[in-house]
DNA sequence: CGGATCACG
DNA sequence: GACGTACGTGATCCGA
């Protein structure tokens, strides 16, 4: 006796949809978002294991969607034209959908000009004909038409997220109708997403109540005549068409020609390769390891590991249901091991290959990774499992530290670095790190491209930037695996020493320097097991996914370019400088009668307020005269020459010992440019940071200052190119708060503090378009009437009359305020347009000022934090739009929060600038339309400051 | 090592 | 009843 066939079809294009709702984003190791196809896998997988069981599948196809314009477009031109544009992290995985079902080895049906549910409807129709059961996998509610039997064979359908199995009695609860006439219902209430129009004012209810009382939707419509006078008859009247036209576009066709025949359907259960290599590609290492060991349903999905992701019921997306976090033994720094032969080295690799997630971390003679030579690298593949490689270390621990004793033995560095590329550089390994920049910029000196790559560092911030302080704003490794793994691992002092006694790392004996170098990793592999898992749980997946893991390696490379300074130049400007200062310092004791440090502000002060008399106050903790700026400017403006003096010459020194100095001393003398350091976890707000030297305050705004922008050059043929955002983040607030007169000024190119002046004060000249400008400023930060009294030299009083004006002409502005400032002290954190939050702790706080501040910080947080997003964007996307249009010769060099420096060939500018201007000005589409436009400027020069 | 000052967006 | 006023950074200097 033949047992019955089965027919499955799988509605492929509405389930990953649902899946991509439903599934946290995760992301292979390549970074593409693979959350969608992960579910879609994981029910083709458990749809293919139920081969042969009662009522499983003997036969299964997946039917997709072709483009989205079909048959219906030419009867209905409206025809889902409202449908929104898919999530742009899905957009990348359609293919990937494809893909899986070829891998599965599943028949797949795409036909031009007809939609996913005809060929389903058809199908099943001709399975059903031939006496099969059908089971239609969907949720989809134009397929429940379909449900029910016909000549002893059922076509029923399946709900594989919520596993359920939906038959006539569902289908009745649903729409109150038996399946045949769930068309009748659909063409009744119409359908928003699709566009079809139905009976206006009628939903669900009324249209099922309809039908089943005149028992089809021609009676129901012929019955409106005799109904008593009410709206609805009105309406039934009015938009019969409407309703009829409906009818034809929810009728499924049922005839469309088979380009596959069902027989040629024949499952054959899960298959080996290619499934196997599909999955390895993207990290799904748990259905890897099933299909290694056979088979069996993926009932607790484990992959992308850490990342749980959970494909039954609700859990897993939910904020209240976290997954328990991962237990490890405790460190045994005892367990690791010295790595001294290509033997033990292989061995390694092997073991790193095959556990497919690594933590890495170089250790190295120096800090500045531009500079310091590899000593060492560790690996770890998990808890107290790690190593450390020594590679250029001169003493094995047999003498003292004073003496060199025999040069331990190592794997030859070369032979190292050789055998470790591959696996550095492999797809299908992760690369954990703590701070990664700092190794891939190592490592790329060496030859190594390291990929794919995660950062705990940048986890920590993504997740907890602002809860806590501290040096790297406590996302550095101590302080993260004290407060995720209560461990305190061994210090670099505790190894090194400190002040003059401290050594470098190749002089640490082996055995101190595999316990410090291989609990790096250790520690660094378990901190990645705690934070990847919150990041979907705390939809943080979305900033670290999209904008901040891809800026790794871009800003890496920026480091590794470095810009070229011309260093006679500043030298120059120093010698300049200090003849000055020297003047200065000359004329600035003769007018103080005496000698003393000039540069010491308590000695100043003294000089200035006791000695010399002037009237000033005490400040606060210190009890010394405050002397700053303003102090000065006030001073010199009520004629004391000797505060101008002292303004000249603090700004010539400041110039001398932060710029020209100290520029000379950062160029590398390998590369003869200057290699900055960005920190991506610098500021709260989720700017960079730059440092060693700091490249984002070279002055610009004195004639003075900027000669020292003309010190920055490009090499010979090159020039400088300099893209700014202008106004960008006037436009977030006009943006964000929603305020139409700024957004009109922006679209229109007017000018905005002139703008904002006359909504102000009726008309705009030279002085209410400095005073509106301030005050747009003091929106951005957070407005006090002291603060904004103080800039622009009022009363208080008069200062809140002014906020209160901007706020009766910008009302937008006022409520965006509450608003933000309501929701972080609901939530505890603010948000960007792009999902970074910033936490803000001390919101709730009673101390008055403390509490202020944190709001001041809290209001401008987003404006800050969504321009850094979107900044960092278009740097992510920079070089591969200019090598598309074959220009490999551009270099980004700089970021200064909202301009990008680049440096090219003279030839390349005019095709590289308008490729620049457009990549930053559409960096946060598609995942934000901002409603102004964002507005580039661009310069060239042969320095810096020509460029502007 | 903290405070004061000042360079930038 | 007192608090102390614009957001975000980093480098340098002085002086305890």
């Amino acid at each position: 006796m033949a047992d019955k066939q089965h027919l499955y079809l799988v509605d492929g294009s509405s389930y990953i949809f649902r899946a991509y709702h439903r599934l946290p984003p995760l992301t292979d190791p390549d970074g593409t978002p693979v959350g969608a196809v992960y579910g879609y896998t994981t029910m083709l997988w458990k749809l293919a294991d139920d081969l042969d069981k009662a009522d499983g599948p003997t036969h299964l196809a997946v039917v997709l969607d072709k483009s989205s314009q079909s048959f219906r477009n030419e009867i209905y031109d409206q025809y889902k034209a409202n449908r929104p544009d898919p999530p742009e992290d899905l957009v990348p995985q359609f293919p990937l959908i494809r893909d899986a079902t070829r891998a599965f080895s599943l028949p797949m049906i795409e036909e031009e000009n007809v939609e996913a549910d005809d060929m389903i409807a058809s199908y099943a129709r001709e399975a059903q004909a031939r006496g099969w059961d059908v089971t239609i996998v969907s949720s989809d509610k134009d397929l429940m038409q379909l449900v029910g039997e016909k000549d002893g064979a059922k076509i029923d359908m399946l709900d594989t997220m919520k596993s359920a199995r939906i038959y006539v009695d569902e289908v009745k609860d649903k729409f109150g109708v038996p399946p045949e006439l769930v068309g009748d219902v659909l063409a009744l209430m119409g359908d928003s997403v699709d566009n079809i129009p139905g009976i206006f004012g009628v939903g669900p209810k009324t249209a099922s109540k309809l039908i089943d009382e005149h028992g089809s939707l021609t009676a129901a419509l012929d019955a409106a005549e005799d109904m008593k006078k009410s709206k609805l008859k009105e309406r039934l009247l009015e938009h019969r068409k409407d309703a009829e036209l409906s009818r034809v576009l929810v009728t499924l066709r049922e005839d469309c020609p088979l380009p596959i025949a069902i027989e040629d359907m024949k499952l054959d259960g899960i298959p080996g390769e290619p499934l196997a290599a599909f999955l390895e590609k993207h990290g799904f290492t748990s259905l890897l390891r099933r299909l290694d060991a056979g088979s069996g349903s993926p009932d607790r999905p484990n992959d992308l590991n850490p990342a749980k992701v959970e494909t039954k019921g609700d859990s897993g997306t939910s904020e209240g249901n976290r997954q328990p976090l991962p237990e490890f033994p405790a460190v045994d720094r005892s367990a690791y091991e010295t790595v001294q032969t290509m033997e033990r080295l292989e061995h390694w690799i092997a073991k790193c290959r095959a556990a497919r997630i690594i933590a890495v971390d170089t250790e190295t003679s120096a800090l500045d990774a531009m500079r310091a030579d590899l000593v060492g690298i560790s690996l770890a593949t998990g808890a107290n499992e790690a190593c450390y490689i020594p590679l250029g270390h001169l003493n094995d621990g047999g003498g003292g530290s004073d003496m060199f004793s025999e040069k331990p033995e190592q794997v030859p560095l070369d032979d190292a670095v050789a055998a470790l590329k591959p696996l550095l550089e492999s797809d299908a390994v992760l690369k954990i790190g703590q701070n990664i920049k700092y190794d891939l910029n190592v490592l790329a000196r060496y030859g190594i491209a390291v990929a794919p790559i995660d950062d705990t560092m940048i986890l920590s911030f993504d997740l907890d930037a602002g809860r806590s302080e501290g040096g790297v704003g406590g996302h550095g490794m101590d302080e993260l695996s004290e407060r995720h793994l209560g461990h305190t691992p061994l210090s670099f002092k505790e190894v090194c020493g400190t002040g003059r006694k401290q050594i470098p790392f190749g002089e640490v004996p082996l055995d101190k320097a595999t316990e410090y170098a291989a609990e790096d990793a250790d520690v660094t592999w378990r901190l990645h097991q705690h934070l990847k898992p919150r990041l979907a749980i705390e939809h943080g997946a979305r900033i670290y996914e999209r904008v901040d893991r891809p800026l790794i390696p871009v800003v890496a490379q920026m480091e590794r370019h470095g810009i070229k300074v011309d260093r006679a130049r500043l030298a120059k400007l120093s010698e300049e400088f200090a003849t000055e200062t020297a003047k200065l310092e000359k004329t600035i004791h003769e007018l103080a009668g005496k000698e003393f440090t000039v540069g010491s502000p308590k000695q100043l002060g003294e000089v200035l307020f006791d000695d010399l008399g002037h009237k000033g106050g005490k400040k606060g903790k210190s009890g010394q005269y405050s002397t700053d700026q303003s102090v000065l400017e006030r001073l010199s403006g009520d004629g004391a020459e000797i505060a101008d003096k002292v303004l000249e010459w603090r700004q010539l020194t400041k110039l001398k010992s932060t710029y020209t100095d100290a520029l000379q001393q950062a160029i590398n003398p390998d590369t003869g440019r200057v290699h900055t350091s960005y920190s991506l976890v610098g500021a709260q707000t989720g700017r960079l940071s730059s440092t060693d030297p700091n490249l984002q305050n070279i002055p610009i705004r004195t004639p003075i200052g900027r000669q020292i922008r003309e010190a920055f050059v490009p090499e010979n043929g090159n020039v400088l190119l300099a893209a700014d955002y202008s106004q960008i983040e006037l436009r977030l607030a006009a943006h964000m708060a929603d305020v139409p007169e700024l957004k009109e000024a922006f679209a229109e190119g007017e000018d905005i503090h002139a703008r904002t002046a006359r909504e102000m004060y009726g008309e705009a000249d030279r002085d209410t378009r400095a005073r509106a400008k301030t005050i747009n400023f003091a929106i951005l930060y957070g407005i006090s009437r002291w603060g904004l009294a103080g800039r622009l030299k009022i009363e208080p009083d008069e200062a809140q009359e002014l906020i209160d004006t901007y706020f009766k002409r910008f009302p937008g502005i006022q409520s965006y305020i509450h608003e933000t400032l309501e929701t972080v002290r609901e939530r505890g954190y603010s948000e960007t347009l792009f999902g970074r939050k910033t936490w803000f702790p001390r919101i709730g706080s009673k101390n008055q000022a403390e509490r202020q501040g944190s709001e001041r910080a809290a209001i401008n947080a987003p404006i800050q934090g969504t321009s850094a997003d979107i900044i960092k964007r278009a740097m992510a996307r920079m070089m591969p739009a200019l090598e598309d249009a074959g220009l490999e010769h551009v270099r980004m060099l700089l970021q200064v929060h909202d301009e990008l420096v680049f440096e090219l060939p003279e030839g390349d500018v005019e095709a590289a600038s308008p490729i620049i201007e457009r990549v930053m000005a559409e960096a946060a589409l598609p995942a934000v339309e901002l409603s102004v436009p964002l507005g580039i400027e661009i310069g060239t020069g042969a320095s810096w400051d020509a460029a502007h």
